[in-house]
DNA sequence: AGCACGCCGACT
DNA sequence: GTCGGCGTGCTC
């Protein structure tokens, strides 16, 4: 071997484990970054460890391209965030590092040039700051500064959260820490972003998240990993930002789903956000309406601190929450007497209304009246949806579309009708209600872009409409200043269904859609049309009782012993057919089986059965449960578990993941 | 993931 | 007779 080289082991973004092994100068200390010859081509990795792997021999060992020293080596609690990820998910540690390290900057040639000396400054907060309510005070003085912990700020929508999160930033900026700001989905939350900037004109802020520019995205992580950056802003990805002197976490909207990646590795960056708090010694701040029942257990059980904003900082009353039975009021076309009758008061007010119904398109099927022939999606397991706009109908899974057939393709008869409502029929029948009003419809499928959204949203704060109909985008935190009444529409679904998370999901959107109304300034109401009017979650909902509908709920799941008094792995395989995936699953099961066996705690590994949603883009899928009660035995099991699945024979079409904490079962 | 090599269909 | 399909195998 040369000498001053020496042989290291570097990771690289990689399916597998991404370990190989270079030839470096002597200085090259782990956490380096180096650009490595891979192959044909080229790859940007980390120096991992300075021990290197004897059994490859030194002739095929090549010797690194180039160390970029211009970047400061990624700091170890920090490698050891990459190496946690890997070990909870079981997911191979060169698959974690490419969800870490930006696109852009792994395709660079040259090591970025050294950044302009950016004044990092006092970073302080500019301009007068508004007055703190007793509440935020409160909770500011519960938040300890220093050290690990995890704080649950539960506070009801306008509560001024987002006073306390910049208050804790700025306390963090000022004693020269850089502080992680998570938000759901940067899209949804430009106002979130404008106020952080407003607030810190003067410090080093980076937005990071899958829709901003490749080459910003780079930068951004180099500026972080330089630690020329005060504050991170971003979405789940950014959980992975490099940081030399992290001071504070804080993930807003702590419930909300899209913290989960599905695509990859399929981790939780919530989780891992207190995860790296842990590792870094500091605090985290999970902020929520309606907080995930995880969080709520873990401040029942002591792990967590609870701090509640139960006050709007505005001193608006809650808005009153009224049910509309249904099964006693006939709703024509979806809008119930009483409803209509409200948003006629309404709009005569000169106020807005919003209609929530959290389902686009025209009609979800459209079906023969003559035999009942439904449209289904010839690709997944779902009816086929009709839109009004293009008069085709699509499926909401694939993107499969097609035009209605003139006739019914299996008895011939022309007898075609769109059966139910969604966002785009319940606009037609708004317009026919209210021919005076002007109506803007919020979906998916009106708003394609964010700069549109951002228009429409003007539009809307400007009073250029009257009534609004959306669907769970209309939901997410959204001030509306002159919005006071919101209809709910279609709100049954979560209620009964097989999904151990679902009733949770529903209250925590009707919780967020009802806090839309009422604002600013006249009191909000919120009228729900049910059949289940007698079911606890709306009474605890008209209350505004999230703890009551909590404990309810955590009482449940604790008697079923669901999550989170358990805890789950899905195995999900997916193949051209459904038997090829029941069969590798059914050798799974045998596999945990036994496996199980041996492990001194009980885990329950359950049948393989078909998804709820067995087909889906020309695909069948099957799933198999594994719960256990206490978590690091069920991760010694997942552990071995996963290594008995890499070995398992399966056909080539068939492909597996494993998920770990899933969501949804 | 890239990017080779490697054996079977329609074309300048 | 070639150009090119993507199956599978490897990368320190």
């Amino acid at each position: 071997m040369n000498e001053g080289m020496r042989r290291v082991q570097v990771l690289l973004p990689f399916p597998g484990e991404g370990l190989f092994d270079y030839r470096v100068p002597e200085a090259v200390v782990p956490g380096q970054i180096v650009r490595v010859p891979f192959g044909r081509g080229a790859k940007l990795g980390i120096v991992w460890s300075l021990e290197a792997d004897p059994s490859v021999p030194d002739e095929r060992i090549k010797a690194v391209e180039a160390v970029w020293q211009g970047l400061p080596p990624l700091v170890s609690a920090d490698r050891e965030l990459l190496e946690f990820t890997a070990r909870y998910y079981l997911a191979p540690l060169g698959e974690v590092v490419a969800a870490m390290l930006p696109p852009a900057l792994r395709r660079r040639k040259r090591e970025p040039r050294t950044a302009k000396p950016d004044t990092g400054g006092s970073a302080m907060p500019a301009g007068l700051l508004p007055e703190l309510t007793p509440g935020q005070r409160a909770a500011l003085e519960a938040v300890p500064r220093e050290g690990f912990s995890v704080t649950l700020l539960h506070g009801i929508t306008g509560s001024g959260k987002t006073e306390v999160y910049l208050r804790l930033i700025a306390d963090c900026l000022a004693r020269g820490r850089q502080a992680l700001l998570l938000v759901p989905e940067i899209g949804l939350t430009p106002q979130l972003t404008e106020r952080v900037r407003a607030r810190f004109s003067s410090a080093r802020i980076v937005c990071l998240h899958s829709d901003a520019p490749a080459s910003e995205r780079s930068a951004a992580f180099v500026a972080a990993l330089r630690g020329e950056v005060d504050i991170v802003l971003g979405t789940r990805l950014a959980v992975f930002a490099p940081f030399v002197r992290l001071g504070l976490v804080v993930v807003d909207e702590e419930h909300d789903p899209s913290y989960k990646q599905f695509e990859g590795v399929p981790y939780s960056a919530r989780d891992l956000a207190v995860w790296r708090a842990r590792r870094w010694n500091v605090p985290i701040v999970l902020g929520s309406a309606t907080p995930s029942l995880e969080s709520w257990a873990a401040c029942e059980a002591g792990r967590y601190r609870r701090v509640a904003l139960s006050a709007r900082a505005s001193g608006q009353p809650l808005p009153t929450i009224e049910l509309i039975d249904t099964t006693q009021t006939s709703a024509e076309e979806g809008v119930s007497e009483p409803l209509a009758r409200a948003i006629e008061e309404t709009l005569k007010r000169g106020e807005q209304a919003l209609v929530f119904l959290n389902r686009r398109g025209y009609a979800p099927v459209v079906c023969c009246g003559h035999c009942g022939w439904v449209s289904r999606c010839p690709n997944c397991s779902v009816n086929l949806v009709f839109h009004r706009d293009d008069g085709r109908m699509h499926c909401h899974h694939c993107g499969h579309r097609e035009a209605p057939p003139r006739a019914c393709p299996e008895c011939g008869a022309l007898d075609l009708r769109p059966i139910g409502r969604g966002t785009q029929r319940l606009e037609e029948r708004l317009q026919a209600l209210f021919p005076q009003a002007r109506i803007a419809r919020i979906d998916r499928d009106a708003v394609k872009t964010l700069p549109q959204w951002e228009t429409l949203l003007e539009e809307v704060r400007a009073g250029q409409y009257d009534l609004l109909v959306g669907t769970q985008m209309m939901a997410k935190g959204h001030d509306f200043p002159s919005l006071t009444l919101v209809g709910v529409i279609g709100a049954d679904a979560g209620l009964y269904a097989a999904e151990v998370r679902a009733t949770e999901r529903m209250f925590q959107q009707l919780m967020q859609v009802a806090g839309r109304a009422g604002r600013a300034g006249a009191p909000g109401r919120v009228l729900i049309q049910t059949e289940f009017s007698q079911h606890p979650l709306f009474r605890e909902l008209a209350a505004h009782d999230y703890a009551a509908f909590a404990g309810r709920t955590l009482a449940e799941r604790r008697a079923l012993r669901l999550p989170p008094f358990a805890f789950q792995a899905l195995l999900r395989a997916d193949d051209e057919a459904l038997e090829p995936a029941l069969a590798f699953l059914e050798e799974a099961r045998s596999a945990a089986r036994s496996l199980a066996a041996s492990e001194a705690r009980p885990i329950r590994v359950f049948d393989p059965v078909p998804m709820r949603l067995v087909r889906l883009a020309r695909r069948e899928r099957a799933q198999l449960l594994v719960e256990g009660d206490h978590r690091p035995a069920l991760h010694a099991f997942l552990e071995r578990w996963a290594g008995a699945l890499r070995e398992l024979p399966h056909p080539r079409s068939l492909r597996w993941r494993l998920e770990v904490d899933p969501l949804e079962t």
